[in-house]
DNA sequence: AGCACGCCGACT
DNA sequence: GTCGGCGTGCTC
C-alpha cells in the first residue's frame, strides 16, 4: 500500500492522504471518496506521503490519467499561483482545465411524467412555475434550477420548495455519474485541409532590427528575461511575431509556441493571419467553444500534433509538451485579468510559466501597461521600441474638439423619439461624419455605455432610479421601455414602474450606444449604421459576422462601446470619434488616465490602416489635461512622465503592490460589526509588529463606491505596499485569522486588482 | 465549497 | 407531533 498526497478542489489550504495499490505519479487526476458521504471527487496527485497517520486512510477509487494531466511545470505553476493569489491549491488546479472537466458528480432536476403533463398544459395551475423552471423538457442543473426558483418566487411569492415539489411528484432529483470526467484519448492524426501557405512579408529595417535583437537575446542558453516590444500601432508587430515563430521552428522543429491574445481579438481575421503562415500548426481556443471543443484543441497540443496555440488568458494553462516561446499580444489589455473567482492575470502567469519552462516570452503593445513599462525601465525586461509605421504610413491625426453642445443634459421622457435640442455630438464632429460618408469612407463612433440612456432621473426625489439589489442606477434600454441593472441583470419594464401621468416627473440622462445609433440614423440619412455592444452581439457568431460585413463595406458607420477600439483592423476606416473621454478620465480610479490614453492611441491605431490617412476626433472639455495632450501627440513618453509622477507620489502601482480584500454580507449590521472587529484586529497587529507594518498602508474597512451588489452589502480593505514580502505576509495572516468566517460573511481576495470599485 | 448534523418556529 | 429553516463544523 502506498500513501499519496492529493489536492482536492475545496476551499482549504491542505492536502489529503489516501491509500493506493499502485504508485501514481504527481500530476495525475484520481477519483477519490471525500467527506462524510464519500461523494466521488476528482483530486490531483501531488506526491507520495511520508507522514504516518493514526486514522485509517481511504483508498483511491480510480486513476484517471495514464500520463499526468498536469506536467511538473504546471504543478509548480499552480503552487506559485496558490501562494501568489492566496487561493486554495485544489481550486487553482481545477481552474486550469476547461470547466466541467474535473467534476465527478452533478445533481440534476428532471420533470416526472406528471410534471411533464402539467408543463404542457396551459391551464394547469403549475404551468407558470414549471415553465419558469424548465425552459424545455429534460434535466436542469440543480444550482441553475434553484436560481430560477428564487427568481420566480421574487415575482410570485408563495411557499414552494424543491422538497415540496418533489414530494408532490412533479419532479425528481438524480445524480449524473462520473462519466463526464474527461480523459485524454489519442486523437487520430487530424488532417488539415490544404491551405496555400502565405509567404513571409518583407521586414522593414526597423522590424529586422527588432527581430535580430529578440533572437540574439534568446541565444546562449535560456532566454531568461521577458522582452517588452513597444511598437506604435501599425508598426508591424504581428509580422515580427510570425517571423520569430518561423525562425524558432526551423531551429527546433519540435518547439511549441503559445500566442495569448485578448478575448475580443479572437476573430477569424486574427487566426487567418496565423493559419495562412503556418497552415498545419495552429490549435485554437476561444470562449465561444464548448468544453469538449477546447479539450480537443488542448489534446492536439498535448500530443504535439500542433505547435502553435492561439487563445485567451486561460490558454496559458495548456498542456504543452515542449513550450519554447510565449507571446502576449496587447499585453496591456484588461481582459487578461480574470474578474471573478481566481482572479489571475494571464500576462503575469505567462511570465511565470515562461520562467518555469525556461522559455522565451515577448510582451507586445502599442500602449504598454505601466507595470510592464516600469519593469522594462528597471532592467527586468528587455525593452525594444518601434517608433514608425511600416511603409512610411503616417500616424493618424488626433484632434480635440471642445463640444458646442451641453453635456450631461437631460431629456423629457415623453418625447424621446423627436429630435432633441441638446445634441450628444458637436456639430463639427457630425459634419466630419457626414463628409467622411459622402467621400465613401467608413467611420466608427465610440461611446461609454450600452443601453439607451445612462439612467432615469426622478425630478421629485432628485435622484436616479436605482437597482433594488445593487447600489447603482438602472440603465435605460430598448428605446426607454426597459430598465436594466448592468451588475445583476435585474430588469423591469418601465410601464410596470410608472403610470403615464408620472412620466413628466422623470428625465433621461446620457446617451448610450442604443440611442446614439438612433440619433445617428437621423443625423446621417443614407448611411448604413450598425451598433456593436454586448446587447447587439449576444449571439456568439454575431460579432465576427458584423465585423466581416464592415470589412466588406456593407456598413458605413459602426457605433458602439469601447470594445470597438480593440484589435480590429479595417482598411477603409478613416474617421473615429470618441465622445466621452472626459468620463473615462473622471472615474474615481488611479488608472483612469492610463485607460484614457490607451483608448485614444488604440482607437487611432484602427484609423487609416491602408493607404488612406486616418483621423480621430475626441470630444472633450479638458483640452489642458496632460494625458489628453500626450494622447493627441501619441507620445507614450509624455504620458509616462505625467503618470509616473502621480503614481509615485501616491504610492500606487507599479510603484507599489496592492491586495484587495472584499467582504460581503446580506445584512448591513453584520458587516458593520465585522468592520469593527477588523479594525480591532489591525490595531492589535500594529502593536505586535510595528516594523513589519510600518511600510504597509491599510485602507479600510471602507465602503466601496458601489456599496451593494446582488443584494449583498460590501466592505473593502486595501493593502498597499512597496514591500512585497511583508505585504503578502500580512495578507496571509488576514486571510487565515478569521477562518472560517462567521454567518453569511464571504471574503474575496483580489491580488493586483484591476479595479477598486 | 459541499454536506450532514442539530436545534428552534409553524403547519397537518 | 413533523417539516424545514439555516447556523456550525468537518473533510485524509
Amino acid at each position: 500500500m502506498h500513501h499519496i498526497n492529493i489536492s482536492i478542489p475545496v476551499a482549504l489550504d491542505q492536502l489529503f492522504t489516501y491509500e493506493s495499490l499502485q504508485v501514481i505519479p504527481a500530476g495525475c487526476r484520481v477519483l477519490v471518496p471525500f467527506g462524510e458521504s464519500n461523494r466521488k471527487t476528482v483530486g490531483v496527485v501531488i506526491g507520495p506521503s511520508s507522514c504516518e497517520t493514526l486514522t485509517p486512510l481511504k483508498s483511491v477509487l480510480e486513476r484517471l490519467d495514464e500520463v499526468p494531466a498536469y506536467s511538473e511545470t504546471l504543478l509548480k505553476l499552480a503552487q506559485w499561483m496558490s501562494q501568489y493569489y492566496l487561493y486554495p491549491l485544489g481550486e487553482v488546479l481545477r481552474s486550469m482545465l476547461p470547466a466541467s472537466q474535473t467534476k465527478a458528480k452533478m445533481t440534476k432536476v428532471k420533470l416526472t411524467e406528471k410534471g411533464e403533463a402539467a408543463w404542457q398544459e396551459r391551464e394547469h395551475p403549475y404551468y407558470l412555475v414549471l415553465r419558469a423552471l424548465w425552459k424545455r423538457k429534460g434535466s436542469v442543473d440543480l444550482k441553475v434550477w434553484q436560481k430560477r426558483l428564487a427568481l420566480f418566487l421574487e415575482t410570485y411569492p408563495q411557499k414552494l420548495t424543491l422538497a415540496r415539489l418533489e414530494r408532490e411528484g412533479w419532479l425528481h432529483k438524480h445524480a449524473t455519474r462520473t462519466t463526464n470526467v474527461r480523459r485524454w484519448k489519442d486523437l487520430e492524426a487530424v488532417l488539415t485541409e490544404e491551405v496555400e501557405s502565405e509567404r513571409e512579408k518583407h521586414l522593414t529595417p526597423a522590424q529586422q532590427g527588432i527581430l535580430c535583437q529578440i533572437l540574439a537575446h534568446g541565444q546562449g542558453g535560456h532566454p531568461t528575461q521577458p522582452v517588452l516590444l513597444h511598437g506604435v500601432t501599425g508598426a508591424g508587430k504581428t509580422e515580427i511575431y510570425l517571423q520569430l515563430i518561423d525562425r524558432l521552428l526551423s531551429e527546433d522543429p519540435r518547439a511549441q509556441i503559445l500566442v495569448l491574445v485578448p478575448e475580443i481579438a479572437l476573430t477569424p481575421q486574427m487566426t487567418r493571419v496565423f493559419t495562412a503562415r503556418f497552415p498545419h500548426d495552429i490549435a485554437l481556443v476561444h470562449s465561444a467553444m464548448t468544453a469538449s471543443e477546447r479539450w480537443e484543441q488542448l489534446t492536439l497540443i498535448r500530443q504535439e500534433q500542433r505547435r502553435i496555440l492561439i487563445g485567451p488568458r486561460s490558454a496559458v494553462f495548456a498542456p504543452f509538451a515542449r513550450l519554447r516561446l510565449l507571446i502576449v499580444d496587447e499585453e496591456h489589455d484588461s481582459s487578461y485579468k480574470q474578474g471573478a473567482g481566481l482572479s489571475y492575470n494571464g500576462r503575469d502567469v505567462a511570465i511565470m510559466r515562461a520562467s518555469l519552462e525556461k522559455a522565451g516570452v515577448v510582451l507586445g503593445s502599442a500602449t504598454p501597461s505601466m507595470e510592464s513599462y516600469a519593469n522594462a525601465k528597471a532592467g527586468k525586461y528587455l525593452l525594444l521600441e518601434l517608433t514608425e509605421r511600416v511603409h512610411g504610413r503616417a500616424m493618424p491625426s488626433i484632434s480635440l474638439i471642445e463640444p458646442d453642445v451641453k453635456q450631461g443634459f437631460a431629456r423629457k421622457l415623453q418625447r424621446v423619439s423627436t429630435p432633441v435640442l441638446d445634441l450628444p455630438i458637436d456639430s463639427r464632429i457630425l459634419d466630419a461624419l457626414r463628409e467622411n460618408h459622402a467621400r465613401g469612407f467608413q467611420s466608427m463612433v465610440l461611446v461609454n455605455r450600452r443601453g439607451y440612456a445612462y439612467y432615469l432621473f426622478s425630478l421629485r426625489e432628485r435622484k436616479a432610479v436605482c437597482c433594488p439589489h445593487c447600489s447603482i442606477s438602472l440603465t435605460v434600454h430598448q428605446n426607454s421601455s426597459l430598465l436594466r441593472c448592468h451588475y445583476c441583470d435585474y430588469s423591469q419594464l418601465l410601464v410596470d414602474r410608472l403610470r403615464d401621468e408620472d412620466r413628466e416627473a422623470y428625465v433621461l440622462v446620457g446617451f448610450g450606444s442604443e440611442q446614439m445609433e438612433m440619433f445617428l440614423r437621423e443625423a446621417l440619412p443614407g448611411a448604413r449604421i450598425q451598433r456593436v455592444d454586448s446587447d447587439s452581439v449576444s449571439q456568439r457568431e454575431e460579432l465576427p459576422r458584423i465585423l466581416e460585413d464592415f470589412r466588406q463595406g456593407k456598413i458605413d458607420v459602426l457605433v458602439g462601446t469601447q470594445m470597438l477600439a480593440k484589435g480590429h483592423d479595417f482598411a477603409k476606416v478613416t474617421l473615429i470619434c470618441i465622445l466621452e473621454i472626459d468620463q473615462t478620465l473622471n472615474l474615481p480610479d488611479f488608472r483612469a488616465g492610463e485607460r484614457a490614453f490607451q483608448l485614444m492611441v488604440q482607437a487611432a491605431g484602427r484609423a487609416g490602416r491602408d493607404s488612406f490617412p486616418g483621423q480621430v476626433l475626441i470630444q472633450s472639455q479638458k483640452r489642458e489635461h496632460p494625458v489628453l495632450q500626450a494622447g493627441m501627440a501619441q507620445d507614450y513618453q509624455a504620458f509616462w512622465r505625467d503618470q509616473e509622477a502621480f503614481r509615485r507620489q501616491h504610492v500606487y502601482p507599479p510603484f507599489a503592490r496592492m491586495i484587495l480584500f472584499e467582504y460581503t454580507s446580506a445584512k448591513r449590521d453584520v458587516l458593520e460589526a465585522w468592520a469593527r472587529s477588523l479594525n480591532q484586529w489591525f490595531k492589535v497587529l500594529h502593536q505586535k509588529f510595528p516594523e513589519q507594518l510600518a511600510a504597509i498602508q491599510i485602507l479600510g474597512p471602507a465602503v466601496p463606491p458601489i456599496e451593494m451588489i446582488r443584494g449583498r452589502v460590501r466592505r473593502t480593505v486595501l493593502l498597499v505596499s512597496e514591500d512585497r514580502t511583508n505585504l503578502w505576509a500580512l495578507a496571509r495572516q488576514l486571510k487565515k485569522a478569521f477562518m472560517p468566517l462567521p454567518g453569511d460573511l464571504r471574503m474575496r481576495i483580489d491580488v493586483d486588482p484591476q479595479s477598486l470599485m
